[in-house]
DNA sequence: CACAAAATGTTGACATGGGCAACATTGCAA
DNA sequence: TTGCAATGTTGCCCATGTCAACATTTTGTG
C-alpha cells in the first residue's frame, strides 16, 4: 500500500506518455512566455508529475528544448509543404514556401528563436541528433523547391549551375530568415504596411533569383496576404 | 578599521567604475563561453567584488545584457562607418557596409544574438531605453546609406519612391540580418566557398536593389573578401 | 504463473544563482 | 564637521538543475 488516496486512485503511478506531455507543456509554456527560461520544474507540475520525472525522458534541460525545437521543425515543415502542395510553378511554390515560412515564425517568435537561435548551437556539443535531422528536413524542403524548379525546367546540370544554386538557394533562405527575424523581433513593424512590404520584399527577392536562375520567372505576386 | 590586510591594501572599498567593469567582463565571458546563460556572480568574481555589488548599477540580469547589447551596437555602428567612411559610390558604400556588417556579427555569435535575439524583446517590458537607442543609431546609418545613396542621384521624393526605398531598406537589411545568422548558427558553411557564397548573397541582392532604386548600379563586387 | 530486470516515478539533498535586506565604508556637500 | 547619498559587503531566502537512493509498475522469460 503506497498510496492512502480517499476517492478514486486519480493518477496511475506511470503517467503513460510522458514524453509527450513534457513536450506539449514546454511548447504550451513557450507559446505563453515566449521565453525559454521556464524551468523543468514548472513543467513537470503542469504534467502533474513529480519534479524529476522529465530526467527519465530527457538527460538534460538542452535535450528537452532540443526535441521542442525538433516539433517546431517539423511543424513549420509541415506548414511549408502543405502550403505548396497544389502549386504547380516553380515561382508559385517558392512564394508560397516563404509566405508560410514567414508567417510560421511570426506566429510563434520565441518557438522560431529556439529552433534557429543558436541555443542549441551555442554550447559545447553539437546540435542533438533528433532536431538535427529535423532541421535538415526542413532545409531539404528549401532546397528541393528551389531546385526541383530548376531541374524541372532543363537547367543543364554542370557545375557553374549547381553554384548558382547554391547561391540562390542561400539568398532565398537567408531573406527568409532575416525577413521572419526582424518581424519577430519588432525590428520592423508591426503596424502599417508591413504586410504588403514583406510581400513585396519576398517578390523583389524572387524577382532577384529569377536573373540568377532563369527557371523562375518574373511575374505577379500570387496568394493571400501573409497571415498574422 | 574594517580590513586587516597583512601587505598593501589592494583595493579600496569603491571600485572606481564597476559599471563599466562589469560591462567589460560581460563582454568577455560572453565571448569566451558564447553563451549569455553565465551569472552575475561569476562578473563580480572576476571583478574582483561581492556578488550583490553588481545590483548597484544594474537593477537586473535583464539590465545588465541590456548595456552589453548596447555596447555591440556601438561596436557594430563603428565598424560600418569606418567600413564606408571613405567610399563615394552608394553601392560600394552599402557594399562595405553590408560586409563589415555579417562579419561583424560572425566574429561574435553569442554578442550579435543578444542584440538581435529577441532576449530583451520576447519579456514584459519592452527593450530598455539605452539599448533600443543604440539600436536605433545603427538602423540610422543603413537607413542613411540607403536613402542617401538614393538622394545622391536625385531621385524625385515622391511617394512611389519612399514606398520603394522603405522596400529597399527591408530587404537589405534583413538579407544582412539572415544571412549573418544563418553563418552564425553554422547552418550554412562553415567550411568550402562559404565567403564567395556569402560575397555572391550579398552582389545579387545589390543587383537586386538596383531593379528597385535605380540609383545603385548594378557593377562586380568591390573591397575584400569577408573577414574571418 | 512467478519473478527478476528494466522502466518509470518519487523523495531528498546539494550547489548555484537571482534578488532582497541590513549593515559598512567612503565621498561629497552644506 | 557632519550628515546624506553612493557604493560595497554579508547573510539570507527561494527557485532551479541535477544527482542518488528508493518505490512502483510493466514486461519478458523460465
Amino acid at each position: 500500500m503506497s498510496r492512502t488516496n480517499s476517492t478514486a486512485d486519480q493518477r496511475p503511478y506511470h503517467h503513460g506518455d510522458l514524453h509527450r506531455a513534457i513536450v506539449d507543456a514546454a511548447l504550451e509554456v513557450l507559446s505563453e512566455s515566449q521565453s525559454t527560461e521556464f524551468s523543468l520544474r514548472e513543467l513537470a507540475r503542469r504534467a502533474g508529475v513529480s519534479h524529476n520525472a522529465p530526467y527519465k525522458h530527457f538527460s538534460d534541460k538542452r535535450e528537452l528544448l532540443a526535441a521542442v525545437s525538433g516539433v517546431g521543425f517539423e511543424l513549420l515543415a509541415e506548414r511549408m509543404a502543405d502550403a505548396t502542395k497544389e502549386l504547380g510553378s516553380p515561382r508559385e511554390r517558392l512564394a508560397a514556401m516563404a509566405r508560410a515560412y514567414v508567417s510560421g515564425g511570426v506566429q510563434n517568435p520565441a518557438l522560431y528563436r529556439l529552433m534557429f537561435g543558436g541555443y542549441l548551437t551555442g554550447q559545447d556539443s553539437d546540435r542533438p541528433a533528433i532536431e538535427r535531422t529535423a532541421a535538415y528536413r526542413m532545409k531539404a524542403l528549401v532546397v528541393d523547391a528551389m531546385s526541383g524548379g530548376a531541374l524541372g525546367h532543363e537547367i543543364p546540370n554542370n557545375a557553374e549551375n549547381e553554384r548558382k544554386l547554391d547561391g540562390a538557394i542561400l539568398v532565398f533562405w537567408s531573406q527568409m530568415h532575416g525577413l521572419t527575424l526582424l518581424l519577430v523581433d519588432r525590428l520592423v513593424g508591426p503596424g502599417e504596411a508591413m504586410r504588403e512590404l514583406s510581400d513585396s520584399v519576398l517578390q523583389s527577392m524572387l524577382d532577384g533569383l529569377a536573373n540568377c536562375i532563369p527557371v523562375i520567372p518574373p511575374g505577379v505576386w500570387v496568394g493571400p496576404p501573409l497571415a498574422d
